[in-house]
DNA sequence: CGAGCTCCTATTCGATCGAATAACACCCTC
DNA sequence: GAGGGTGTTATTCGATCGAATAGGAGCTCG
C-alpha cells in the first residue's frame, strides 16, 4: 500500500506477530460485519496488512475464521476456568460466574455477536461451533444452574435448559447490542458503573437477596 | 426463469400480491443473511420472482429492508397494542406483555435477529431503526416495567434500564439461537410445549411465584 | 383495433468478492 | 557472497454483487 514502506516492523516478533494480530482483527470483522460481510480486504486493511497475507497464513478465509474462534474461546475459558474452586456452595459459584460473563461480554462483545451470528442459521459453521465449543460449556453450565437451583427460591422448579438461555440472554443482550444501547440511552455500555449495575441487577434476579 | 411460464398468477390481485410477498420474504432473508448477505438474487429466488422486480418495486435494497422493518414493527404492535387494557395490575400486565412476547418471538425469530443484526453496529440503519421503532416501545417497556418492579419483590430495587435489556435478552436468546438450540437440546424452539415452558420460567423469575 | 398502462423478463454494467500467482526484500547458514 | 526460506507485495482471475436498461406480455379503455 502506498505511503507505508517506511518502518519495516522490526524483522520479527516484535510485539504481537502478524499472525496474531490478523487473528485478533478477523474475530471483531467477523462479529461485527458477519462472515460474508467481512471482507479479507477488510480485514487486511484494519490490520493494517497486504490482503494476500490471509491465503498466505491460513489458506482460506473458512480457516481463518476457525482459527479466530478458537482463540475467542481458549480466552473465555480462561476467563472462568479460575471458576473451579469447589470450596463455595453453588450459589456462591453461580454469582462469580455471572459477574466474570458480564465482564468478559462487556470487555469483548464480539464474542456474543459472534456466536449470535453463526447461532441463529443452519450451516456448516454452526455445527462446527456448537459441537467444538458451545456443547461443552452447555454442558458444564447445565451442572452448576441445576445445583444453585436447588438453593436459591428464584430459581426453583425452574428447568436448567431454559434457565441457560434465559441467563446467557440476559448478560449478553446490553452488551451486543451496545451501539443500540448507547443510542437508546445514552450511556456507555464499557463504562464500568453500566457494568456492575448490569450484574449487580442479574445476581439479584437470579439469586434473590441473600 | 426456465421452467416456468405455465401459470401466470392469474393476473392479478391473488392471495398476496408480488410486492407484499417479496416483502415477507425480505425480511426472513435479511434476518438470516443479515443486510450484505441478502443479496437481492437470492430474495427475489425465494420468492420465486426476477430480480429486476425489486429495484422495480423498491428502487434500492435500502427501500426494500426498510419496508420490510416497517411492516415487521406493524405487526409486532398489534401483537402487543391489545395488551393495554388498564384493568389488570401492573404485574398482571406484565405477565401477559412476556407471554405475547415469547409466543411473537417464537412465531417470528426473524424478528429478533434482524433486531439484533442492526443493533449491533453503528451506521445509518441502526440509527434509524432505534429511533423510528425502538425508542418508543423502550419508553413503553420502561414505564410498564417501573411500575411491576414496586410490586414484585424479585424486581424490587432493579434499575429498569437495565431490567429492559435482561428481559429481550431472555425472551428472545432461545428463539434468536433457534438452530443452536435444536442441535444443542433436540428440541424444538418451535414446539408449543417449549414455547409454554420458556413463557413460564420467565414469568417466574421475573415475577416470582405469586 | 390500437394506444397506454402495469407487471415482468433478459441482459448488461462497473464494483467487489476470495483466491491464485509471480516476484521481491530480507534473514540465516554455509 | 551465494543459496534457500520466510514474510510480503502487486496483479490477476472468474464469480457475484446492486442497479440500470430495453423491451415484451397482457390488461383496460377509447
Amino acid at each position: 500500500m502506498a505511503a507505508s514502506g517506511s518502518e519495516k516492523r522490526a524483522t520479527r516478533a516484535e510485539e504481537t506477530s502478524t499472525r496474531e494480530h490478523l487473528l485478533d482483527v478477523s474475530l471483531r470483522a467477523f462479529a461485527e460485519l458477519g462472515y460474508d460481510g467481512a471482507s479479507t480486504r477488510v480485514i487486511a486493511a484494519r490490520a493494517g496488512v497486504n490482503q494476500g497475507l490471509i491465503p498466505y497464513y491460513f489458506g482460506t478465509k473458512e480457516n481463518l475464521w476457525r482459527e479466530a474462534v478458537d482463540r475467542a474461546f481458549a480466552e473465555l475459558r480462561s476467563e472462568l476456568e479460575s471458576n473451579l474452586e469447589e470450596d463455595a456452595d453453588a450459589s456462591r459459584r453461580l454469582e462469580r460466574m455471572i459477574r466474570r460473563l458480564v465482564r468478559f461480554v462487556a470487555r469483548r462483545p464480539e464474542f456474543a455477536r459472534l456466536m449470535s451470528e453463526e447461532g441463529k442459521r443452519e450451516g456448516p459453521r454452526m455445527r462446527w461451533i456448537v459441537d467444538r465449543h458451545v456443547r461443552p460449556m452447555h454442558a458444564a453450565s447445565l451442572e452448576l444452574l441445576g445445583r444453585a437451583r436447588v438453593e436459591s427460591p428464584a430459581m426453583a422448579g425452574l428447568d436448567p435448559a431454559h434457565l441457560y438461555y434465559i441467563l446467557v440472554g440476559a448478560v449478553t443482550q446490553l452488551f451486543h447490542q451496545g451501539p443500540e444501547f448507547r443510542r437508546l440511552t445514552g450511556l456507555d455500555p464499557s463504562d464500568d458503573a453500566v457494568i456492575a449495575a448490569h450484574a449487580d441487577a442479574l445476581i439479584q434476579l437470579f439469586l434473590g437477596g441473600d
